[in-house]
DNA sequence: GATGAATGAGGGTTCATTCAT
DNA sequence: AATGAATGAACCCTCATTCAT
C-alpha cells in the first residue's frame, strides 16, 4: 500500500468486500466508499478481481510478518500460538458479522479468478501454512506438543481459529469462546488426568 | 428430492454450485448439467436462490438425520464423533476441489440471500450444531470429556472437520490427515503423559 | 361460436384480454379462466393474436346484426340511433371497468397484430361503421338531421359511445351520463331555442 | 425535458411507444432511435415504465398549459373550445398513424402499470378535464352553452377529438371532418332551426 | 380430443469497464 | 490525475408454443 489513494481503495474496498462479498459488491460501492469515481479504480487496479487479490495479498502479508517476527523469538512454541491466535482473533473481531478472506470463505469464486488465486494468493497462503507449520515443528522439537504431521496441524490450527467467526455468525454469545477454542486445540476434548497435574 | 426431475436439477444444481460458487454459476450451466431446458428449471424452483437454498436445506436435512439416527444409540460420545466426523469427511471427499455448503463458505453472500438464509437455513444449522453440542454433553456426563461449552465445542468440531477441505486445497497430500485431525480433535496438540497410558 | 368449448374459451379470453389487456393476459390465465388445459387453446385457435381477433370479430359481428336488424325497420334514425347506442352502452356497462375492443383502444398493438387487423377486423369495423352512416343518411334523407358528412358523423357516434367508459375510468358518479351523451350527440352543446319548441 | 440527452431520449421513445404501442416496444427499439446504447436509458430512467409515465405526463402538462394559458381570457367559452381542440388535434395530425396517449389508448396496460398511472398520470387527467370542465361551465355562465353536466360534456369533448384520430385510422380522407366534428360538438345532429337564423 | 411438462427465444436490467473531457 | 457518462455483454426470468402421453 505504497501510495495514498491505492490505501484509500483498498481500504474502502475491504469493507465492500467483507460486507457484501465478491460478486454483490459493486465498483460503484466501492468508488463510494472510498470517495473516488468510479474510472480512479481503474486508475491504481486494472479490474474488481485485482483489487480482491491485492487485499488477500495484503493481509496475508500482514499475517506473515506477524510470523515472520516471532521466528527467532525465544519463546515457546505455546506462545507463540498463542500471540498468533491472538492477531488473528483480532482480526476477526473486528470484522465482526463479515466475512474472512483469510479463512478462504470465497474460495472457489470462480475458475477465472482461481487462476489468480493460484499465482498470487496460494503461494503466500502456503507459506503462511508454512510458518505456522514451523511453529508446530519447534513445539514437536521442544516436546512441548505430541509429534503428528505438522502441517496438518497448521492447517487445524487454521480452522480452529475460525471458530471464533463461527460463533459470532451463530449470534451465540460466547464471551469465553477464545479460551476454550484454545483449550480445545492445546489439550482436544478428551477427559483424562492431563489437567489435574 | 420427492420428483424426479426436481432431484434430477437439484443433483446437477449441486455439482455446478460446488464447481463454480453461488454467483458464477449460470442458470443455464445448471440446465444444461441436469439435461433440461433453462425453462424447466422454474417449473420446480422459483428462482436461482431457491435452488441453492434447497440444496442446502437438503445437505443440512441429511446431517441432521445422521445425527438423529446416532442420538439414542448407546455408544460412546467419542465413537458418535466418529461416526460423524466420518459422515462428513465422506461428503467433502466426494465432493474434492469443491466448496462446501454446510460448512458457511458461502456465508454473506447477499444481504437478499442473507434473509432466506436467516429464515431457511440458519434454524437448520443451529439445530444440527444443536444435535453436536448433546454429543458433547453426553461426552461430559460420562466423564468422557472434559468439561467445557459444549456449543463451543460443537462450532470448534465442524471447524476441525473443515480442515480436511482446506488440506485437500492446497493440495497436500495428507493420507493420513484424517487421523491426525481425529486426534487433534480428542487430545489437543499438547504433549503430556495422557497417551502413553 | 359453434363449438361449445370454442365458446367456453373465447368467454373466458374475453374476460381476461378485457381485465389485464392483450399483452400482460397469458395463455395461462385464459386456460384457466376457461377451466381447460393449455394445449387445448392451441386445438381451437392459432394462436393468442387468433383468440383476440376471433373475438373482435365476433363483438363486431354482433354489432352489425343489431345494425342489420334495423336496417328495414321503419323507425326514424334518432330511434334508430337511440338503440344502437343502448345497446353498445350495454355492453359497456356489462364489462365496467374494463377496456372495450371494439373502440379501438388497443389499436396500434403492434404491426404484427396490424397485419391482421387490416385483414380480418378492420373490414368488419368499416362494415359497422358503414351501416352506422346508413342511419345518419337516412336521418339525413328524412329532414332528421343536419345534411353533414354522415362517414364522419358515424365515427364521430361511435366516440360519442366511447364517453361512457371514459367517464367511468374516471370513476365520476353520473349516474345521468348516458342521458347526457345523447343530448349532446343530437343536440349538441350550444344553447338555443330549439328546446324550447 | 430538462437535460438535453433526457429529451433526446423522450422523444425517441415517443416515436417507438406511439408507432408500437407499450409492450411490444423494446428498450433496445428506444435505445437505437435515441442513438444511445441500451444502458444509457437506464441512467436517465428507472425502468421502461418510468420512460412511459414521463411522456404521458409531460404530455398532460403540455395539454394542461394551454388550456391554463386560457383560462382568464376574456373569450367566449365556445371559442375557447375551439382553440383547444385545434391545439389538440394539431397533436394528432402530428402523429399520425399512431395512436394518442391522451386519449386513454394503453389505459389498462396491466396492473402494475396502472398502479403508477393512478398515482402519476390519472390526477394529471383529472386536472385537465376538470379545466376543460370549467370551459364548459363559463359557456353555460354566459348562456352560450345548455345546461348540463359540464363533467360529462368535458369528457364528451375529449372523445368528440379522438374522431379525428379514430377517422385517420380508417384512411376515410376526410378534410373537412375537424369542421363537421366541431359542428357536431356545438350543434348536435339533429335539424330544426336553429342554423336558419 | 385433452393435457401440462418441457422448451427456448426474447427482453428487461445490471454493472464492469472504457474514454472523452 | 480524475471524472462519470456511456457502453454493451451477460444473465435471469417469462411465457407462447409444442408434443409425448
Amino acid at each position: 500500500m505504497k501510495n495514498n489513494k491505492e490505501t484509500q481503495i483498498l481500504k474502502a474496498a475491504e469493507q465492500v468486500f467483507f460486507k457484501k462479498g465478491f460478486f454483490p459488491a459493486r465498483m460503484e460501492d466501492i468508488a463510494e466508499a472510498a470517495g473516488v469515481a468510479k474510472g480512479t479504480l481503474y486508475l491504481y487496479f486494472k479490474d474488481k478481481t485485482s483489487i480482491y487479490m491485492h487485499l488477500m495479498s495484503y493481509r496475508l502479508e500482514q499475517a506473515v510478518k506477524v510470523l515472520e517476527s516471532m521466528q527467532h523469538v525465544k519463546i515457546s512454541a505455546t506462545e507463540k500460538l498463542d500471540k498468533v491466535f491472538k492477531s488473528w482473533a483480532d482480526y476477526y473481531s473486528q470484522n465482526k458479522g463479515m466475512t474472512s478472506f483469510v479463512s478462504l470463505e470465497n474460495i472457489n469464486l470462480t475458475t477465472e479468478l482461481m487462476k489468480e488465486m493460484d499465482t498470487q494468493i496460494k503461494p503466500r497462503m502456503i507459506k503462511m501454512i508454512d510458518m505456522v507449520t514451523e511453529i508446530f515443528r519447534q513445539g514437536m522439537r521442544d516436546k512441548e506438543f505430541r509429534k503428528i504431521n505438522p502441517r496438518v496441524a497448521a492447517i487445524y490450527f487454521t480452522s480452529a481459529v475460525r471458530s471464533f467467526f463461527v460463533a459470532h455468525f451463530y449470534q451465540f454469545n460466547l464471551k469465553d469462546s477464545e479460551k476454550v477454542i484454545k483449550s480445545l486445540l492445546l489439550n482436544g476434548i478428551k477427559l483424562n488426568n492431563k489437567e489435574s497435574k
